[in-house]
DNA sequence: GCGACAG
DNA sequence: ATCTTGTCGC
């Protein structure tokens, strides 16, 4: 196992070994411990600068009330590579979820679950570290193809990668661009859809990550100001 | 070599 | 991802 402290000085090609690696340890089961709580976590940052600021919000489920909020700013040199996300967002969110004193039964993550070319999307690999339940929601296409869903709410259309169901293009609300959900870690296929369904108010994105996103925001503009 | 490419 | 106001469509 490689710290998250140590991400940062990993050259790409080490990080695909390591990816490939913790491929092995995934878990697709069913949840079977009732949800009381779920967060969502997301990072912002200013282009061309180091600072991350990282944000979990944590709901009550399926009431979607906010029960608490932790954040982290802290610094980046690995590179936005598509397919390496985790490494340069993993080390600030796992800062914040420290902090939190309510841990969450699962977590929302920007990006894909096993929706990846090695299914180590953000959300299985933050999934493998914390060993807390997780789901992918991406607001964007990374691996495998699908067809277009039907217009009408919560349709959906299979990601596949060969003959393997990898998530779903979800169309959370009408006249809105679907989005795609996974499965992180330690929950099932149909459950991540599922959960991310009843997660859905008036909005495209579902309520944890959006919160997470609005959180992020708030605290890199402050901060920007202050310093 | 060409095209794709989460945030 | 972030930078940004108004504006077109339902």
């Amino acid at each position: 196992m490689i710290a998250p402290e140590k991400y940062q000085d990993l050259s790409p090609r080490e990080a695909i070994a390591y990816q490939k690696e913790l491929r092995a340890l995934i878990n697709l089961q069913e949840l079977d411990k009732p949800i009381r709580y779920i967060a969502g976590a997301d990072i912002s940052f200013n282009k061309y600068e180091e600072t991350v600021y990282a944000g979990i919000v944590i709901l009550t489920y399926p009431d979607l009330i906010v029960i608490e909020e932790a954040t982290a700013i802290s610094s980046t040199t690995f590179p936005y590579l598509s397919g390496l996300l985790a490494f340069r967002e993993i080390p600030a969110l796992l800062e914040a979820f420290k902090k939190l004193k309510q841990l969450p039964d699962v977590m929302v993550l920007d990006g894909q679950g096993i929706a990846h070319e090695r299914r180590l999307g953000i959300a299985t690999h933050f999934g493998l570290l914390t060993d807390i339940p997780s789901i992918g929601s991406a607001k964007s296409r990374l691996h495998g193809l699908y067809e277009e869903p039907g217009s009408k709410p919560f349709d959906k259309t299979p990601l596949l990668s060969k003959q393997e169901t990898l998530g779903f293009a979800f169309r959370s609300k009408a006249k809105c661009k679907p989005i795609f959900v996974s499965p992180g870690h330690k929950i099932s296929l149909n459950q991540s859809v599922e959960i991310i369904k009843n997660c859905i108010t008036k909005y495209r994105i579902p309520e944890p990550t959006r919160l997470a996103h609005l959180l992020v925001n708030r605290i890199r503009i402050e901060h920007k100001l202050k310093v």
